[in-house]
DNA sequence: CGTATATAGTTAGGACCCTAAGTAAATGAG
DNA sequence: CTCATTTACTTAGGGTCCTAACTATATACG
């Protein structure tokens, strides 16, 4: 049996931390794309799925369209379409029910909340997998300082307008 | 003048470093898009005048697609489709000038170096941006972290079928 | 009350990424 | 030398994301 995956070349070691984040984001999602394509989903949808199942345990039936899109880091269209197509394959349906007409309320059906249970039966195995290059305090540390990171981020991304004068 | 950025509801900590990893990648994006939208680009395209640029200070007329390929963790039909537009716009020139028939070179268009050159005037700034809920020793130790994770990834994507065979 | 504004979601159109399958050129084995 | 395999790239088709603009409902203010 030959290697299928294609190799990718190590590069240049980066100067800071950036290129280092995009490019385990970038091996992390194509490590993670055929996990998924295995259950016949992608990770969006599974972030969907694992959104639902979420609010199901703390009591909820289903999420907002707009709750999703907060949850997710995506734009409202982005959920509408990936909604459309996790309808078409029944995985989730959407419901107009609320007092308020606007809004749709997603919920899982009963054929989406068996596939999240079977993905997180393996799941904690291959977040491990993913993670077991790193010993216990590696993870804690990396953690923290991701963490940070994540909050300044979410500070510049809030700022924008004003950051633009600094520039 | 009210602030235009949606705001991102912040959720419950994560449990391990992925879901830190997914989400800082995530806002990352956010920020850099309107950035790079600015020049009239994309991350992507700059990922591809960025690449081309150090080739050229490294003495190379261009690159290959295959080699922007690894470089971009990209599969080659994109770069097919990234370089296609990038042609369009007149930042690139796809030369079939070598020996081997089959092989396409991307190189700078006079247009896409001025490009370059124009952005890298201020992308320090930019990124010292990013960077700045860091300081210099957290920098150093989120680098040293994520390249220890990138390589253990690396190793992962690289031994996929056996690693199939532990789940 | 009635109109202006804000909010929830969709539609339209484009960029970027993927896999699968094709074309054309290079290589290698008999 | 010839034919099979490999390599470089493209085409086809689909999923995910974006911004801009639209519809419909809710709210707020004069």
């Amino acid at each position: 049996m030959k290697p299928k995956t294609l190799s990718y070349k190590s590069l240049a070691p980066a100067d800071n931390p950036l290129r280092e984040l995009i490019r385990a984001f970038g091996l992390l999602e194509r490590i993670m794309q055929p996990y998924f394509a295995r259950f016949g989903i992608s990770g969006s949808q599974w972030g969907i799925l694992r959104n639902l199942h979420r609010a199901e345990e703390e009591g909820l039936r289903g999420l907002r369209l707009t709750e999703l899109s907060q949850r997710l880091l995506i734009r409202p269209p982005s959920v509408t379409g990936l909604v459309d197509r996790m309808v078409r394959s029944g995985l989730v349906a959407r419901d107009g029910s609320t007092a308020d007409l606007r809004v749709k309320e997603v919920q899982l059906t009963r054929m989406g909340r068996k596939l999240v249970e079977r993905i997180l039966e393996g799941h904690q195995d291959q977040v491990n997998i993913l993670l077991a290059g790193l010993g216990d305090d590696d993870q804690k540390d990396l953690m923290r300082l991701l963490s940070k990171w994540r909050d300044h981020l979410e500070n510049v991304l809030q700022g924008e307008t004003t950051l633009r004068n600094i520039i």
